[in-house]
DNA sequence: TGTTAATGGATAGTGATACTGTCCGCTCGT
DNA sequence: ACGAGCGGACAGTATCACTATCCATTAACA
């Protein structure tokens, strides 16, 4: 497969192959001649996983790359494959020598071990929580941490079946990048049944009380 | 207020500030002279709403301004401000000439109805899912629409909670804004509790299958 | 009352990011 | 034989979110 081909096969411009290229995040083709290359499916499928990671998981190039070698380096189990992939794939850290972040860590380290959830001391997602904690009490949100327990539960389901699925994957790689995207796709959906979920409690509030009686409006699935 | 004093209180720098204002996301201060003018809380809660916007949602400027233009319209009844305000938060946005996408909204569409939820049809939550379904197919997800089901049921009690809590606030503007912030918020929350769920249960899967009896390791709350 | 520091406003510059364009000498396909 | 396409190098571009500098003015303190 020539370039020409590798970027019809998978939508990405020459142009943008080269700079991944360039970048790290794809390997070289197979050299035939000193201006000749060979790809393969393998190439194909590794653009679509970094498009991916780009358009719906919103990453940084340097975040790719990072996932990338969290998938490629075969040295590691499933297991510890998956912490670095969660690790590379970040969110924004905040500045944890805040006191009040410090603090609502201490209060999600103690909700995660309440539920028996084992994690690595140094996950991410902790001190992101915290802060988005601290985030909903600065708006004076009346948050307590075990009100996320209902969420948590779900996605203790999920997740089940999801790691599930992911192992059962003949080969290592495919498992991980399952993984990947698995994470970032679902949380996607996850936010956007929210909002739909908003708009609709939104909607059911709004019609009753307003007893708009207007013809133009019918209200045919409204109900549960 | 002057404005070193504005940017004490919010903590964000005075050039910033003065960016802000040129954006249009902050409103000038009272003119007291002609270098002098006169900021308020108003301006320090406004600051802090753009920060969380730019910090926990990843807003770029002009969307912060879209949904602030939302917030502060006051001609809209509350249910739609929450409409414009989804709207203008967005998310990334597929090419809906595609038909693959086309053909999963209208699976979206339908699912919708099927649950009773009233949506605008213009809600850019739709093809943001369609396109989400279609990615976890391109890469062989067996995914069908009804497995979200439980994801949506979740979220359709705390987002009458959320919705109901919001309404009850004392002004038009703080209710608006506590949606918007809650939406963003909520969302990252949901996003950190599903990757602690499924680092749990990468860690449950691997440790008794592995049958490392290494005395480095030890479980101690391992167990559901 | 003088002087110094800060202010609002305007405009230019910066650094990061993700490409995109152009050029080159080579070589594959016809 | 020869033109389109190739790999590789490198410079250029667009956008974004600030940041820095300048200016005339004015507030605040000595």
């Amino acid at each position: 497969m020539k370039i020409s081909e590798l970027s019809a096969a998978s939508g990405v411009t020459i142009a943008s192959i080269k700079y991944y290229l360039r970048e790290g995040l794809l390997a070289p083709g197979v050299a035939t001649a000193a201006n000749q290359a060979d790809y393969g499916g393998a190439h194909v499928d590794r653009l679509r996983l970094i498009r991916s990671l780009i358009d719906v998981g919103g990453l940084p190039i340097a975040r790719v790359r990072a996932v990338l070698a969290a998938v490629d380096d075969e040295s590691t189990t499933l297991h510890d494959a998956f912490g670095s992939v969660m690790h590379s794939l970040g969110t924004t850290q905040p500045h944890t020598d805040d006191a009040e972040i410090t603090e609502a860590m201490t209060e999600v380290g103690d909700w995660i071990s309440g539920r028996g959830w084992v994690i690595k001391p140094n996950a991410p997602a902790v001190p992101a929580l915290a802060a988005l904690l601290v985030t909903l009490r600065r708006f004076d949100f009346p948050i307590s941490i075990e009100m996320l327990s209902g969420m948590a539960d779900i996605a203790d389901e999920n997740a089940a079946d999801e790691v599930a699925y992911a192992r059962a994957m003949s080969d290592r790689t495919t498992a991980v990048e399952t993984m990947v995207i698995g994470t970032l796709v679902f949380e996607r959906i996850q936010a956007e049944i929210r909002r739909l979920a908003l708009e609709a409690a939104s909607a059911r509030l709004d019609t009753p009380t307003k007893s708009r009686r207007s013809s133009t409006r019918h209200r045919s699935h409204a109900g549960a």
